[in-house]
DNA sequence: GAATTATTTAGACTATATCTAACATGATAT
DNA sequence: ATATCATGTTAGATATAGTCTAAATAATTC
């Protein structure tokens, strides 16, 4: 990933890029596996300069409010995170948490009559299930 | 609501019509704001028997497995939770975090191909933006 | 380079939810 | 009915996830 590009992005919605910042956003973009916030901190943590558990938080806020990254909440667990790239729908694995990309297709929104005097902003579609892993597993019981 | 209703809805889920869990139950299907698992523990226990905290968790937990209540995790809130009655999307605002009904609609599956060896159990399909409170004070700004 | 503003930091704190182990209750068998 | 066994409840401790504070640092502007 190119690191101008990443520093562009950022500055682009406002963000400065700042060595913490750009730990986060170019760790999401090249993992795509959908990390909590705690697996990010420690990831970034790996390599220096550290940053601070505050700080990975902080940044995660920034940049799902700039539009960057998305947050995944899954109940009863940590939030999931991943960079806004091509656009997807998520799998959510109802044993293990896990959160898989799914290869987008539009979805048809509400009969605006529904919505009332509400801002629609996204319309968000989450499948629910067993992942690959769990399945089998699930199967032989 | 039939309270004879409920109980066979229970025990039909191989689950005990106790008074905790009846209560749980019956506040989900008279109050269709999805409110959290602090709102229901202090709601039932405005009404005797008294229900402890964690028979509040336990039996949302149990309702939620038996598929008769529907979880919703909200980003940095506490889940919310609703009584799975007629079909129906939902809208989470961005501001306040409200959760709120859609009138549902079907929604299209993904091709099976994209899917692999996931087992799916269902799509939900949710609306993001502001809810009818929060949209006129955000467009002030 | 001084002033201004944004960002980072450690650690305290809050919120949400789960766990533990003793006890109570309901169901089943004798 | 009484014993037995499984299920459900409880208070409080514990765990996990995330936010807040106030002081320090870094980036930007004057
Ligand atoms: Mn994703
Ligand atoms: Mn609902
Ligand atoms: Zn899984
Ligand atoms: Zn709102």
């Amino acid at each position: 990933m190119d690191p101008e590009a990443i520093r562009r992005s950022l500055e682009g919605r406002g963000l400065r890029c700042t060595a913490q910042r750009y730990a986060v956003m170019a760790f999401l973009m090249e993992h795509t596996g959908h990390p909590t916030a705690a697996e990010i901190f420690e990831a970034v943590n790996r390599a220096d300069p550290r940053s601070s558990r505050a700080t990975t938080y902080n940044n995660l806020r920034d940049l799902v409010q700039a539009g960057l990254v998305r947050e995944v909440a899954v109940e009863g667990r940590a939030a999931r995170f991943d960079a806004k790239g091509m656009r997807h729908h998520h799998f959510i694995c109802d044993r293990c948490g896990k959160v898989e990309d799914v290869e987008w297709y539009d979805v048809p929104r509400p009969a605006s009559g529904s919505l009332g005097k509400r801002i629609l902003r996204e319309c968000e579609l989450i499948f629910r299930g067993l992942c690959s892993k769990c399945a089998p597993r699930q199967a032989s019981r």
